[in-house]
DNA sequence: AATCATTAGTTTAAATTTAAACATTATTTG
DNA sequence: CAAATAATGTTTAAATTTAAACTAATGATT
């Protein structure tokens, strides 16, 4: 038992005859399931890497764009706001992992990108990444996991732009 | 489309016939499925209530002991740290929704209640939080939300102790 | 070309969050 | 009973987060 509240209302309302109800359930398990899982990963990545969960999602990002992506661009892929990756952008130049450079087209912008060491580092993250999840689906068989993914792109909102 | 690498991720990953991949596609599925519908609920309860998500999960958890629970307590059933209900529990008595009390029988305790105020907003609040995951859920059917849970039950990690 | 609107990123204020160190009180153990 | 141990909250420092206001640069429309 977790003991979280969320396991706790998942069980209680899950089982209900009333469709709002079990919708609620339904959706406490998923937060049950998503903060179990994220709290193994931010363990895991802290001890490991000494490195944070924003931290490796940007890192993530980045790692899909060598040519480098743009402040407002990276803040959509995160779906957070602008103001949030001015300060993660901030401290990864910091480190030492991330560069910023202003394209000769548009001074507003800033182009960011890996650097080797960081690029590096990223992929092997990566690797404990993949391990955590891996272990936290081991009770799912492909095809639950393939099932799993269709329910959830049911969910709506799913298809709307980020604020 | 939302654009987010996790919504990217989960379509390119959840293809694979590779299993560590297509668990990894999952998870990523999972975690683009939770973002979307918390940052729906957040925004609700912003405009509706002024209230934090935070906040509101904390009224809910109170909801469910009227005859008070402690700082301890709550902080597992919210999977957070200590030192995490502290300042939440400082704002949530300064704006009068919420009363703490040294019991008797421990000088460390703290009891913590809702006051008359905080449980009717609260139940005004869980109205609010209902119809948006019930819109979020519309495109399930009961069965299908039904299986939701039943996988989301076989993920690891879930019976282990929080931190 | 001048004006208006949009876009890119930063800054600010308030709240959140963790991990770790700390003080206080309670419990257990020798 | 005294001392070690454990538990309850608080505090601290650093990082995260949002919403909103702001600056600067670009684009669009007259």
């Amino acid at each position: 038992m977790t003991g979280s509240i969320f396991s706790q209302l998942a069980e209680e309302h899950s089982k209900s005859s009333d469709s709002s109800e079990l919708k609620l359930g339904t959706w406490f398990a998923l937060v049950d399931a998503f903060t179990v899982v994220e709290r193994k990963l931010r363990i895991a990545l802290h001890e490991e890497y000494s490195v944070t969960l924003p931290a490796f999602d940007t890192l993530m990002v980045l790692r899909g764009f060598p040519q480098g992506i743009r402040m407002s661009a990276l803040a959509i892929k995160l779906s957070v706001t602008k103001g949030n990756v001015t300060s993660v952008a901030r401290r990864l130049e910091r480190t030492g992992w991330m560069t910023r450079q202003t394209p000769a087209d548009d001074k507003r912008a800033q182009m960011l990108k890996l650097t080797p060491t960081g690029k590096r580092l990223a992929n092997r993250m990566m690797v404990t990444y993949k391990r955590v999840v891996a272990e936290a689906l081991d009770g799912l068989s492909e095809g639950q996991a393939q099932d799993l993914v269709k329910t959830l792109d049911r969910l709506s909102f799913l298809n709307e732009a980020s604020p």
